[in-house]
DNA sequence: TCCCGTCTCGATCGTTGTTCCATAACTAGA
DNA sequence: TCTAGTTATGGAACAACGATCGAGACGGGA
């Protein structure tokens, strides 16, 4: 009666404001603290009130991701018909997003098939379609492959590992020589780049059809 | 008093049994039923039995994820000093091990420090760095990151995308033309070997110090 | 026989995703 | 201005989860 709800509760929560706030939650705290309850805390809701506009949980962390892809941007077309450049150009792109947001890498586990990851995913089938590959979407696979494992494995050790397996392979350098030699630490963009241009290079002579055998 | 409990209650749980039933529980129903309540119910006990061979749930999934790395059997040193074929072998026995428990997959974002992930590494390293390449970590990771990534990929789409999303993708043919043309059927293991000739061919060219320039 | 380290588990706590249902706010038509 | 109906909100509650606590049961050595 007289101690009414005095929350104005017409602000109309849109989609957008819950993705943008989902991400921002993911950015400071992690997958891990992600809630239906923190999440609703933070946009100054009911926690019920969420699943109005989304169906679940799971929905959330698809649009999230999807939100990331969409900081991609997509490379402009290049008269010359160099396919590298632009296929570096994306790859690059695609793999500094994912970092930028690194609870991104741990849950690339679901189909990407947001409008975002699709129109990369597009533009890189396209690309090499026109670059002559034979099986463009071999070549996209390939390259997709190599993003998102390198991604997970960087996020991976960056997140839990530094602190004490370093010595724990120090300790057990009998046994693991190799690994305890070469050690942990690790430039992870420069080998990146050059595991990337390993592939690039493979592919290249995979591509063209007058350098003899095409693999 | 009389109506003691019946249950034989020294069968000493051991942590090799927890694991094992642990991956057949995965195996059979998947990451997301891996409770410990359920676990413990499979292994005839109390969930908080558990507990005192195991600090936290987490620790099941890295003893389990481990136990799938240990399928995986280790090339025999080759005479001839070929690299490319026991890392082909090796490579190719770790990735079927990960799609025959295609939970593997998804709980891969976490540090490999148990013993038989260290092992392969550990191989892995010290093939290569006997092939004579300059920089084995990065090979090493490049590979890695490979298998990771194709097993993720391909375990995500068998999961949850072949019923639907086809023809998702046909009805927005106009928006993906090159994505609907080239559809979703795919030849997994075709794709993950020509992939991975690719980063072979590249990483070769890379090794040999007589042929130039490095990369 | 007693005792102590090893091992088991019922009861319970706090938190999670999700559903139900009552209800308030807005919109449009009369 | 009244009213019907759609849109949107959120409190209460549920089942299930990971994990803790503490009380015990066992078994071997003294």
């Amino acid at each position: 009666m007289w101690s009414r709800p005095q929350k104005a509760p017409r602000q109309t929560l849109t989609l957008e404001r819950i993705v943008a706030e989902a991400v921002a939650l993911l950015d400071e705290e992690g997958v891990g603290r992600l809630t239906m309850r923190r999440l609703a805390e933070r946009l100054d809701t009911g926690s019920t009130t969420l699943y109005w506009h989304v169906k679940t949980k799971d929905d959330v962390l698809d649009l999230a991701l999807d939100a990331v892809f969409g900081e991609v941007c997509l490379p402009g077309r290049r008269p010359d018909g160099a396919w590298d450049e632009p296929v570096r150009e994306l790859i690059g792109g695609w793999r500094a997003a994912l970092l930028r947001h690194p609870w991104s890498a741990t849950i690339l586990d679901r189909p990407l098939m947001g409008p975002n990851a699709l129109e990369r995913t597009e533009f890189l089938y396209k690309t090499l379609a026109a670059a002559g590959f034979p099986a463009p979407k071999t070549a996209a696979y390939s390259l997709s492959n190599y993003v998102m494992g390198s991604v997970i494995m960087q996020v991976t050790w960056q997140d839990h590992g530094d602190d004490d397996s370093g010595e724990f392979l120090r300790d057990r350098a009998d046994r693991y020589p190799a690994l305890a030699e070469h050690g942990l630490d690790h430039d992870w963009d420069a080998t990146f780049d050059e595991g990337l241009a390993y592939l690039l290079t493979g592919m290249e002579q995979a591509r063209k059809p007058d350098s003899g055998r095409p693999a």
